[in-house]
DNA sequence: GTTTCACGTTGACGTGGATCAAGGCGGCGC
DNA sequence: GCGCCGCCTTGATCCACGTCAACGTGAAAC
């Protein structure tokens, strides 16, 4: 739980010009523009620019009337929010495709904190407004992709609420492995290497608990052969639908 | 926390057909409609049915393919989850405007149950989904209301991970004090009376808490002279800004 | 009136996770 | 090499909240 301690560096991230085609682009496929047509894409090409951000670089401060929107291109960035006396809770992870920041105003509700290096494809929101307006694919897209975050929001609410300690560690990690095996375009198996990205106090702040906690439940999680650490932040699972019943959930291992 | 007991009578709501005008509507200003011309309500007035439901009803049954999306009318209704061993989390609260369902299929991720009587107005899913594709003031408005329920479910989060009980009583009886002041159309003041439609069962199921421990911070707020007490289900808030600061956040009276 | 039953309160006690404190480990600067 | 500094782990203790149990209260059924 973050003593409200300043931010690193870089809180503006600088931004980089040499700019890439939208056709070559990384979440070309998972972005809020995977409908747009190369019509389209030739606007945004021209209109984005794109804002790196070393890990622990402050992208978004909650209260400030963000200047750009965008969308994650690389790296993992947590929505986080403080309470006066230090209390942190983080709300969300975002991971390459995700959107950043809401279109038509309001202030930001809450922070946007890089936890690795971090790349994003931004553009100026009074611009993007108009883009999105006339774009009726983007609007489309954007509504999937919130109702969607919609959902894992309450997922989450139900672990904050109700899971044990055990439960919320056992369901990141069926999170975590879920999104690896992902990205590795495969289902999750026995055996499945898992990186976490987080810190122990990410964890926590993610999870509603302590790092002491945190670091206890994974040591019990490892003791009971649910888990195997090769360091403090890799780990693999052996036998996946044991992770899944240690994780709350009725459902089968998918 | 609810024993996984079956959940009373009246599953499917007795559909009501002598319909209202969409322009006489309750909802008119608030609902997914709001943005409707007069051409796109008189489709709309053909097409809708109302459903009536008793307190303690199923709406929506999770994992179902809902055959129907719709908007509140009257009442409040609980969207939630049940674990397998009977643990219930509250997701959040539906009212009068407030959209039922999700467009675009996929079954039903959480349960819906009337708290209070209930009356939607509901839309068969198919003809529902040509019409928003046919009217985009409709998207528009619901990409809106997505967005601030996101933002609303990320509150949320915040409390079930970080808030103690008592802070988490104060923060549901603040939000519960400005949705009556702006069913009043005045600003919370001192001396505001609440009306409470939620069980202690209820409230515990929101607040991640159970339902003793609710009963207890209630009294401990009524003794701190947070709050009066008229009966269980009526309370006043003789100091509005006491209130706020009960709740843990930082913010002014608002 | 009495019974019943859902809902709420209150008390005694147990415990899961927080807190407080110490120490281990690996990378980096010197 | 050595010291420093994040990051992580582990142990001892505490306490907020859960659990178990009893009882109150008011409305509806009879």
């Amino acid at each position: 739980m973050l003593k409200a301690t300043p931010i690193a560096d870089a809180v503006d991230g600088p931004i980089n010009l040499d700019r890439q085609h939208c056709l070559d682009c990384a979440i070309r496929e998972d972005a809020i523009c995977s409908g747009c047509g190369t019509g389209e894409l030739e606007t945004l090409t021209t209109a984005k620019s794109y804002r790196n951000y070393g890990p622990g670089a402050s992208i978004v401060l909650m209260g400030e009337q963000t200047e750009f929107l965008g969308s994650m291109v690389e790296g993992v960035a947590g929505i986080s929010r403080l309470l006066a006396d230090g209390r942190r809770q983080m709300v969300g992870l975002l991971y390459p495709g995700d959107f950043i920041g809401r279109p038509f105003s309001y202030e930001a509700p809450f922070d946007v904190v890089s936890i690795t290096d971090v790349r994003i494809c931004a553009f100026q929101r009074s611009r993007f407004e108009t883009f999105i307006r006339k774009m009726p694919s983007m609007e489309a897209r954007l509504l999937e992709m919130t109702l969607d975050e919609l959902d894992s929001a309450r997922d989450w609410m139900v672990l904050l609420g109700r899971k044990t300690a055990q439960e919320k560690l056992a369901t990141f990690f069926v999170l975590a492995g879920r999104r690896t095996a992902r990205r590795l375009r495969q289902a999750p198996r026995d055996g499945l290497m898992i990186e976490l990205p987080l810190t122990r106090e990410d964890m926590a702040d993610f999870l509603g608990l302590t790092i002491e906690t945190v670091s206890r439940q994974i040591g019990a999680l490892k003791k009971a052969g649910v888990i195997r650490l090769s360091d403090a932040r890799r780990l693999s699972v052996p036998n996946w639908q044991a992770l899944i019943d240690a994780s709350g959930e009725d459902g089968e291992a998918i």
